[in-house]
DNA sequence: ATGAATGCCTA
DNA sequence: GTAGGCATTCATT
């Protein structure tokens, strides 16, 4: 007997998989579509192999009537007819299938639904029904789950019988009722007129089935849905009966066998082979005749793994740091709970311990905490590793090594530096996926501790492999070897603090806030309908164009680049003046964007456990070396219009007693152009500590009035973004002549920035790289080849990263250097922000003078250039005050 | 439900 | 003109 029984809900996963894969366009060797095929098949032998005792029947819908249309001849009426690509990829499911040993059901009369429920609500073993349709959900129950498959890349989500309300709004036994009011435009179920999902929860929350709701119609809150209901009586009752799955399992079917067979090679393998599934092949153990097929196979990670109680007693062998990798419930560190963990010393032999439950919690963690202080450790992003085992009291040091961190060094091209990723580059080998250990239900919960003994004890060790591998890669590069130990890898300790204190936000203070703007934006909304006469959503680009250029009959500034008239600030700026609806929607826009972006996001981000904000900074997404922040992103914060500015205010210190202190470079990036371009006159000016704006300004126009002065700063700023005249003219709204002419006037006063633009597109072209001050890479492969527009882009990135990635260089030594000194000097301040070239801590009220020194030194020390850095600080109650 | 398009916040 | 994250709308899935 086998221990479960699995129900794939076949057509309804290759549709799905079809869709969600078009980008791909997956094709046979003759040019036959397969996306939907190929999604299908990896799907359900990702669960034959998460589920190895286990029944299979793929179910389909049989062709022709089903006595649902004979109820309703509407039922499914309203349906475009099917793209050819999937009538042909199903016809090949059918064939397939079966040849893969799969038992292949589908019944004239039925739908696949109705055999999936009748099996489901007679088998004796549990049931995992494979299914992207909510229809399906109905039959959720103890015995049965419904596991959605993953789209695009995503693990897929297991829903068992707690899951559905959380889902849906109504538990599982209401699903068909839901269904069946709501309406369901794809299979042209018509449900109750003018209801749709929020009524049809709220009113099954309220009185539960179909027949209570009526039963209580008197009862049934505002007269309008009252008159809903009553006016669809029929076809509410009616589309019942087409969502409800109850039908007795047809007696010929509950004879049917389903156990899995041995494929047959003699159709399959001609099938596979003309559909370029060699994947699929691969798994079989079927060898694909087409000669170079098993050049793509490679060998999987493999390592020796103890599973053991704890590792108090164990002697690992060498002295070298012990490399570790943890299992947890979760992806965010403060709700992952750990599982267990493996560590690894030497090559390919681990040992792995469950915790959770173990009744030995308090042991391992001492012994675990002892062991990676007293060797060092190894972890692929090591952040995550420790902040989670933070919250166990577990304090570690600096990660001697991180092949996340590495890997972003060293091939900072690569899209992603996930260990899944980077260990077949680096070992080539494969590594089984977290979504195939699991079953694809998103949890290693369910799964034996074998499996995740020996999924756990791969990482650490193939970690431990890396970090090996990777060691040689940097040997000879000193450069690059030293930005990664000694800026990355301190640095991920920094950030694992900085994440770990948070910020607070004056939650009372931000509704308040809130309130007021909301409003205010209220009140726009009526003023637009006064001024233009229509209603109008001032939120969608689309009517706000229809509005500006048809309607109002203004004229269309630009396009944007699909070719829609644009609307953006810059448009709506030279249109200010012709039209009171303009300025209205410009103050909608600002106070929108404040309301949806911040206001109503940021709250929701407080963790309820520490009431504090936690940003992710991420160390390994930019390319020029910059941190990007996440979850919430606190890099954005509003800063420019007053209003912006009340939100910072609600950013407040996460310790009663402390204050913010904060320390920004002044000008940075021009600075180290004035370094790196060895561009004398620029040095000069900063070093007399003159107004560098003023003096471009009397350079380039001749003086330095306020309108030129503010002129001449937009044309700093322009060149570090690699300037254009282009660029330039629409920045300062004026012609392309004249800022042509201003640009060369700039590159008069300062010709050694000409120079260095010069010297950065050829070694960009000749080495395929730029290189920061710290010799930190950015790859441009191409640029020989590259012409027009796209290659002037890559030139303007060449030198843009030069500058902003060694600014990046500089304020990562910084941090540091400021976190070393207040562990020494102020313990209990501590980084909290890091906003480019700003930097923020927490300290008690008394010694936020000292802090405030400690920033300016560490931070204007932290890389000696040809010209001064210099530091502005302040410090106050909250982020906006404690900034300048 | 997803992704492209558009727009806007920051340095 | 550089570098990010993330919101909503809208069409397509």
């Amino acid at each position: 007997m086998a221990e479960k029984l699995i129900l794939i809900d076949t057509l309804s996963v290759l549709y799905r998989g079809h869709y969600a894969m078009m980008k791909g366009h997956l094709k046979g060797t003759d040019g036959t579509v397969t996306s939907g095929l190929s999604f299908l098949l990896r799907e359900l032998f990702s669960i034959i192999d998460a589920n190895p005792d286990c029944d299979v029947a793929a179910i389909s819908d049989a062709p022709g009537p089903t006595f649902r249309r004979d109820m309703f001849p509407e039922y499914k009426a309203n349906r475009p007819p099917t793209p050819e690509d999937l009538r042909i990829q199903t016809q090949l499911a059918r064939e397939l299938i079966p040849a893969l040993g799969i038992p292949f059901i589908e019944k004239q009369g039925l739908e696949a639904d109705d055999i999936i429920a009748g099996f489901a609500l007679e088998s004796s073993i549990p049931v995992l029904i494979l299914s992207p349709d909510k229809d399906l959900l109905q039959l959720v129950s103890d015995n049965v789950s419904v596991l959605r498959p993953g789209r695009y890349g995503k693990s897929s989500t297991l829903i068992a019988r707690g899951d559905v309300a959380g889902i849906m709004g109504v538990p599982a036994e209401y699903i068909a009722d839901l269904l069946a009011i709501m309406g369901d435009s794809s299979d042209n179920i018509p449900g109750a007129r003018g209801i749709g999902a929020k009524g049809a929860v709220k009113l099954i929350q309220q009185f539960g089935s179909i027949s209570d709701i009526y039963r209580h119609l008197s009862e049934v809150k505002p007269d309008s849905i009252k008159k809903k209901l009553i006016d669809s009586r029929e076809m509410v009752e009616l589309s019942l009966k087409l969502t409800k799955l109850d039908l007795p399992l047809a007696h010929d079917l509950r004879e049917t066998d389903l156990t899995q067979r041995d494929p047959d090679p003699e159709v399959a393998l001609p099938m596979l082979n003309r559909l370029a599934l060699s994947k699929i092949a691969d798994r079989l153990g079927l060898e694909l005749s087409a000669a170079g097929n098993q050049s793509d196979f490679t060998e999987m990670f493999s390592c020796r793994v103890n599973i053991v109680k704890d590792i108090e007693c164990i002697n690992f062998p060498g002295n070298g740091p012990i490399c570790v990798d943890t299992e947890t419930t979760s992806v965010d560190p403060l709700k992952a709970e750990l599982i267990g963990f493996s560590v690894t010393s030497v090559q390919d032999e681990s040992w792995y311990v469950p915790f959770a439950d173990s009744g030995n919690e308090e042991r391992i963690l001492s012994s675990l905490e002892e062991l990676l202080n007293s060797r060092g450790y190894i972890a692929q992003n090591s952040k995550y590793d420790s902040r989670v085992l933070y919250r166990y009291g577990i304090r570690l040091p600096v990660p001697s090594d991180d092949p996340y961190l590495a890997d972003y060094i060293l091939r900072p091209d690569a899209r992603s530096h996930s260990l899944k990723k980077i260990v077949p580059v680096w070992l080539g080998k494969s590594m089984r996926t977290f979504d195939e250990v699991s079953g694809g239900t998103g949890s290693l919960l369910g799964v034996p501790v074998e499996t995740v003994a020996q999924y756990c004890c791969s990482d650490s060790a193939s970690t431990l492999a890396l970090a090996n591998r990777m060691s040689l890669e940097f040997a000879d590069d000193a450069a690059l070897e030293k930005v990664y130990r000694e800026v990355e890898l301190p640095l991920s300790s920094v950030l694992a603090g900085m994440e770990i204190r948070g910020v607070g936000l004056d939650r009372e203070a931000l509704r308040r806030e809130g309130d007021l703007i909301s409003q205010r934006v209220f009140s726009l909304m009526e003023q637009a309908s006064e001024q233009t006469g229509r209603s109008i959503n001032l939120a969608s680009p689309a009517q706000a164009a229809s509005m500006l250029f048809d309607t109002l009959g203004l004229k269309p500034v630009r396009k944007t680049s699909k070719g829609a008239r644009s609307t953006d600030m810059t448009v709506l700026t030279r249109l200010r003046n012709e039209h009171p609806f303009v300025e209205t929607l410009i103050e909608f826009r600002e106070l929108s964007k404040l309301l949806n972006t911040y206001v109503e996001k940021l709250p929701g981000y407080v963790n309820p456990a520490t009431g504090l904000i936690h940003t992710n900074y991420n160390q390994a997404v930019t390319a020029t070396g910059r941190l990007s922040s996440s979850n919430p992103n606190l890099q954005n914060i509003p800063i420019r219009t007053s209003r912006g500015r009340e939100i910072r205010k609600c950013f407040v210190p996460p310790v009663k007693g402390h204050v913010f202190v904060t320390a920004d470079y002044s000008q940075i990036e021009l600075r180290l152009l004035a370094h790196l371009a060895g561009e004398g006159v620029l040095r000069r000016a900063y070093r007399e500590n003159a107004d560098i704006h003023s003096r471009t300004a009397e350079a380039v126009f001749g003086d330095a009035s306020p309108d030129h002065r503010r002129k001449a700063k937009e044309v700093n700023f322009s060149i570090i973004y690699g300037i254009s005249a282009f660029g330039l003219a629409r920045r300062l709204a004026i012609s392309r002549g004249e800022a042509a002419g201003i640009i060369s006037r700039y590159y008069e006063t300062y010709p050694e920035v000409k120079r260095f633009y010069e010297e950065m597109v050829n070694i960009a072209v000749e080495n395929s790289e730029i290189r920061t001050i710290l010799g930190r890479r950015r790859l441009f492969t191409g640029m020989k080849e590259a012409g027009g527009n796209s290659r002037k882009q890559m030139e303007r990135a060449a030198v843009n990263s030069a500058v902003q990635g060694s600014a990046a260089d500089i304020i990562k030594l910084a941090m540091i250097k400021v976190e070393k000194r207040l562990a020494g000097e102020l313990p209990g301040a501590g980084l909290v922000l890091q906003v480019h070239d700003e930097l923020v801590l927490t300290c008690p009220e008394e010694h936020k003078i000292v802090a405030e020194t400690i920033l300016e030194e560490e931070m204007q020390g932290a890389f000696q250039l040809e010209v001064p850095l210099t530091v502005e600080t302040g410090s106050g109650s909250n982020w906006l005050d404690a900034g300048h």
